[in-house]
DNA sequence: ATCCCGAGGG
DNA sequence: CCCTCTGGAT
């Protein structure tokens, strides 16, 4: 079968799930930020665990990078890559003080260039915290599912991204990624895809229904 | 054994 | 392109 149309894959994924945005928790772009560096390889309900402790006690890039590594590491560990992670948020904190005042940036040439954040990242923050979009966030869902779909026949994030971009209409593109995220963790799963329960099952060229 | 809102290095 | 980094759930 051939890829289903984005158009109805938008529109019905809008009735499933209304007012679909982002299952983190955050408050300040800098939270969502840091959440986000901590989602990899994690699902979003183990990061808002860490989190919710996180964020109370830090509350700007200061407070960050003052904190001693190994303690960080400790507070963030069951996200597991948490040496990584560690590195990434405390030299992003600093590159924050450095370049930025000490604020996240709105860019995503400024953002990329931090450290521990790539383009993912940078949609995330772009999109959610500013509402300024500039690409398709392209997770393990979105990756999944577009493959599913026949929306791209890529693997690497960053063509499925550039094969996305061509397809989302641009109001859509924040949206985009949690609809496909929400679906893809409710039905669409990874292992055992619940394709009788799927509301795209007429239009999907991997449905087994 | 596989998967979870990845990024950096080789 | 590949690999590594990490823990917890299924």
């Amino acid at each position: 079968m051939s890829a289903a149309p984005v158009e109805d894959v938008i529109s019905r994924l809008k009735q499933e799930y209304p007012g679909a945005r982002t299952e983190l928790d955050w408050e300040t772009p800098l939270d969502l930020l840091v959440a986000t560096i901590l989602s990899a390889q994690c699902t979003d309900v183990r990061v808002n665990g860490v989190t919710e402790g996180l964020f109370a006690r830090y509350r700007t890039a200061g407070d960050y990078a003052a904190a001693e590594p190994a303690v960080l590491e400790e507070e963030i560990r069951p996200t597991g890559f948490y040496r990584n992670k560690a590195r990434s948020i405390q030299g992003m904190a600093r590159a924050l003080l450095e370049d930025h005042g000490g604020e996240v940036p709105r860019t995503m040439k400024e953002l990329v260039a931090l450290p521990g954040v790539g383009r993912k990242t940078a949609n995330v923050v772009l999109g959610d915290a500013f509402g300024t979009p500039e690409g398709v966030v392209v997770d393990t869902h979105v990756k999944r599912l577009s493959n599913r779909l026949g929306l791209t026949g890529q693997k690497d994030p960053e063509k499925i991204e550039r094969d996305l971009l061509e397809v989302v209409p641009e109001e859509d593109r924040a949206v985009f990624a949690h609809l496909l995220i929400s679906h893809g963790r409710r039905v669409c799963k990874a292992r055992k895809p619940d394709c009788p329960e799927c509301v795209l099952n007429h239009i999907c060229p991997s449905s087994t229904v």
